[in-house]
DNA sequence: ATAATGGATATTGTATCCAATTTACAATAT
DNA sequence: ATATTGTAAATTGGATACAATATCCATTAT
């Protein structure tokens, strides 16, 4: 029996299915802070009852990126100056220990795919796409790190402020300088300097930081 | 108008009800791992419907606390030495990190309180509170940082190896250890050596995985 | 005897229905 | 006019009903 099989038990429910749309819709910015999340609406465009859709906002509330009110609703969770602060601050302990634990642990064939990430960053044009290609850099490396949990987190926390990140990407032109410090934390890892990769991702989160931190400032002034 | 008021729209659905009763069941070990949840039975001893059963499943499963197969159901998810090693690791990364942002900020009320957790700690008879008097005692400290955010994970990383640290602490003998490290953590704090007390937290915690680490790959042998 | 098959039972996933609550707005009083 | 109250529509939370799938066991074929 030679055939392509695929483990339907693995298949997405309803509920995961619409988790995952709303999830990304969130996170690149498709829906703004603090829009309402109608059950009915949502179950309507999926073709489904409300019950999946309560499954999915549920997971989505615990992932941080709505709120509910009991008999209020679900609304997409908007982020304080604070809150952002203190995720960029946690971000760049994280993922700096992350690729420090990662450098070690990287093949010729994984460096080669991190750079052609970086060159599709570097030259991409459509704006629409620079968070993900940003984030899928990142992830590269930091796969090599066989660390799962850690990223599980770390991705997490990336989740609850993507949106801003791509905002501010598209406004200020942060993207010379987002690429001069990916090239930079590309050569110490091929360089295999663990140190230096940490220290040049912590200075990237941190000025990420602040540049985002103006960005919002400004905006709800 | 002088009402001891409360805000009901803040108070519990039947869904976070089952879900705290749940997380408390699997976090102090009475459910144990690979332990079956079925929706029915719960909702039966809860006198609802499975719908909130589900919705708390859900929560838990987003924790980490349990794992879902399509049309199988919920089981207590168990942790793999390896896993659990990592989990050790990032506490011992962001916890020393937390300590380190709290000590400036520690009022000395703050550290009265922390103190009696600590005796608290010290003179507990019953095993079955000391996982909980424990964590009372390093989330007192954590408080004071002032980062809702790291503490959010840092419980969250807690609660998904509580069960191995309370089995742990009953069996071998590291109530002693345990308390001369609380002491020694304390002490750093009112010395205000923030440095230190991110130090001997991260010994403590690394002393506690290699402990646990023994005693699961034992276990199952 | 063993393996394959078919069906009964158990369990989960989803739809539909009802209850509880909020929200918007009209009616009324001051 | 303004504030308060009552009411209807909208929305969410939960219960019940049904569909899809898994599991177990008896039956049958080899």
């Amino acid at each position: 029996m030679k055939l392509r099989t695929v483990d339907i038990a693995r298949t997405a429910s309803a509920a995961t299915i619409i988790f995952e749309a709303l999830r990304k819709a969130i996170v690149e910015g498709e829906l703004k802070d603090g829009e309402p999340l109608r059950q009915d609406d949502i179950a309507r465009s999926f073709n489904t009852s409300r019950i999946p859709v309560r499954e999915a906002l549920t997971m989505l509330e615990q992932q941080g990126l709505v709120t509910t009110q009991r008999y209020k609703g679900a609304v997409v969770a908007g982020l304080s100056a604070e809150e952002a602060s203190e995720i960029f601050d946690f971000r760049a302990l994280l993922e700096s220990a992350v690729i420090r634990a990662a450098v070690p642990k990287m093949s010729p064939a994984l460096l080669a795919r991190a750079r052609s990430h970086c060159t599709a960053f570097a030259t991409a044009t459509d704006p629409a796409h620079w968070g993900e290609l940003n984030r899928e850099f990142h992830a590269t490396l930091y796969s090599a790190s066989d660390l799962p949990y850690h990223l599980s987190v770390v991705n997490n926390s990336l989740d609850r402020i993507d949106r801003y990140l791509r905002a501010q990407l598209e406004l200020s032109n942060g993207m010379e300088r987002a690429n001069r410090e990916h090239l930079a934390i590309l050569e110490a890892c091929e360089a295999s300097d663990a140190d230096e990769a940490a220290r040049l991702t912590r200075a990237h989160i941190e000025g990420a930081k602040a540049s985002l931190l103006r960005h919002l400032r400004q905006e709800r002034s």
